[in-house]
DNA sequence: TCGACCCATAAGTCATGCTTGGGTCCATGA
DNA sequence: TCATGGACCCAAGCATGACTTATGGGTCGA
């Protein structure tokens, strides 16, 4: 239900000129407010002129030493003075945002992800600018995208295979490295190349992880049985050393943990894998958003 | 202690500016905000540039079916709709103010003008607009006058013999009557003139009274014995009719309260008492100001 | 592939807003 | 007493700013 306007015709205050009565109020003059305005007084004048006009009755009484409020004038000094507060008080608000002195970026980044770059890059975030705030979740790259697409995130830390991820739909993408991927077997293992495991076991990762493995396996020839899944790295490699089956996982990976009882192979047929942001465009131009992002390339070039 | 500006090169945000994004807020796309606007849509795209250019930072990021706010951006709309509430509010307050719906008139009016004008012209006020206030204080003239100069009231009643009163300064003044004053006798007294009186006791009314009718006596070739003074025109009469003494009485206030015991008699010498307000060059166009003087012309012109 | 919707940019025109240069009224001081 | 200065208003000129039209890029859905 929305109430009807009391005037419809009313062409409501226009908040510059309610500031500047405000100014003529706190200098109890028109030349007094404008020399503050840094304007000649006729501009004064006629500003509040029409003021007066559009509101509809005197806001000030015009005497020889200056001017003097109605009670109109006292009713509006006391909104114009909020609303000049609110003002002030957004302006420095949208100064800290500018200078990312403060901020809040929410950050989605795929769970191994996590392991090594985003700590680097939120300690490293953090000791530049304290009062800039980082929310985590961890998400795989196709939810990943989804809450970005959602505005649930600003940033979503994401990966594909052999180029950016799929179903960015409107989002900009931009890499943070690219590495390899690497064959990962038991320490029996005698086989060196892909296409010499059709009859092993298999250790999937990741939904996606697995279908790129599955892809890879049929283009050299096979279909892999896929036994286990997960996405921890840590327990892949302890079941690769045991013995129970072979896999597949980027150099990131085994540079953030590396058993001693498995065997690393390159394999340029397992292809590569890109890390990048995807984001909504125009979203880097945030300035806490963009240190978050300069700190994740940063963190990501040490790699 | 003036906080130093944080910025000090901030041009501070163009209040009209925020009002538009908050438009665009609203509806959520550019366009939308043009269409409740009555604008086209590159005009809110320049406010929109232009305002994100001041504030440094993205408030908005441009997707293709519409906008969504920055982190920037929702801590703005949260001040932008404080300031149209603000404004809104004003626009309210002022309208109700300038169509004399509501406001309040400091009145300040002589003690004998209180015993009839001013209660007629306070009721019928008030039947008319039940919302506006009149404070009333009772002073004589110079300190009436005194009172609005000094913005403690808004509407003087004050009289002068013969004219406006003096030390009116840069006040305006309006006559609202203009009264004889008649000599006021015992019942006993034989005679009718003033220049018999040089012998009689008088009783004296306010300091300017008295002041007025020495002026009188000195004229007709005497100097009066002023025995007594009270301002009570009651009392006054009383007095005289007791054969006290005799004084003079403006008009009205024997049409107020006329004693039995007393004559009553014309004296062209005496001159003549005129009523009105005195008010600060401008005051008269307020509305609950200019609704009341109506109101007291109008009892004016029934006495 | 087309059309509908979003947005940005460029250029033109018109209105607004500020300035300059008058003028009046009051107060103050020589 | 008159002159000065400071307050305000009014009228006119002019430049800035704001809104318009026109155009182009981009995405989405039919």
């Amino acid at each position: 239900m929305t109430t009807a306007d009391p005037a419809p015709d009313a062409p409501g205050l226009d908040p510059r000129r309610v500031l500047v009565f405000r100014e003529v109020a706190r200098a109890g003059s028109l030349s007094g407010a404008a020399r503050t305005l840094g304007w000649t007084q006729p501009a004064v004048s006629q500003h509040l002129a029409r003021l007066e006009r559009d509101a509809g009755t005197a806001l000030v009484l015009r005497g020889p030493a200056g001017v003097t409020l109605t009670e109109a004038g006292r009713g509006l000094l006391a909104r114009a003075d909020a609303v000049a507060a609110e003002l002030r008080a957004a302006a420095g608000e949208l100064a800290a945002l500018a200078e990312a002195r403060t901020g809040t970026v929410r950050l989605v980044a795929f769970p191994s992800a996590a392991a090594t770059l985003v700590p680097d890059a939120l300690a490293a975030l953090h000791a530049e600018r304290p009062e800039v705030r980082v929310g985590l979740e961890e998400a795989e790259p196709p939810e990943a995208v989804a809450q970005v697409l959602a505005d649930d995130a600003d940033l979503a830390l994401v990966f594909g295979y052999d180029g950016p991820p799929d179903g960015l739909g409107p989002l900009a993408f931009t890499a943070l490295y690219d590495e390899p991927v690497r064959l990962v077997v038991g320490p029996g293992a005698g086989a060196v190349r892909l296409a010499d495991l059709a009859d092993a076991d298999w250790v999937g990762g990741c939904p996606r992880c697995r279908g790129h493995l599955v892809a890879c396996c049929e283009a050299a020839g096979f279909t892999p049985r896929v036994q286990h899944s997960t996405d921890d790295y840590v327990v892949v490699q302890n079941l690769v050393a045991r013995g129970v089956g072979v896999t597949v996982l980027p150099e990131t990976a085994l540079r953030a943990y590396r058993h001693d009882g498995v065997r690393v192979l390159e394999e340029p047929a397992l292809g590569r894998r890109r890390v990048g942001l995807a984001y909504r465009p125009g979203a880097e131009t945030v300035p806490a958003t963009a240190a978050l992002v300069a700190h994740l390339r940063r963190a990501a070039s040490t790699i």
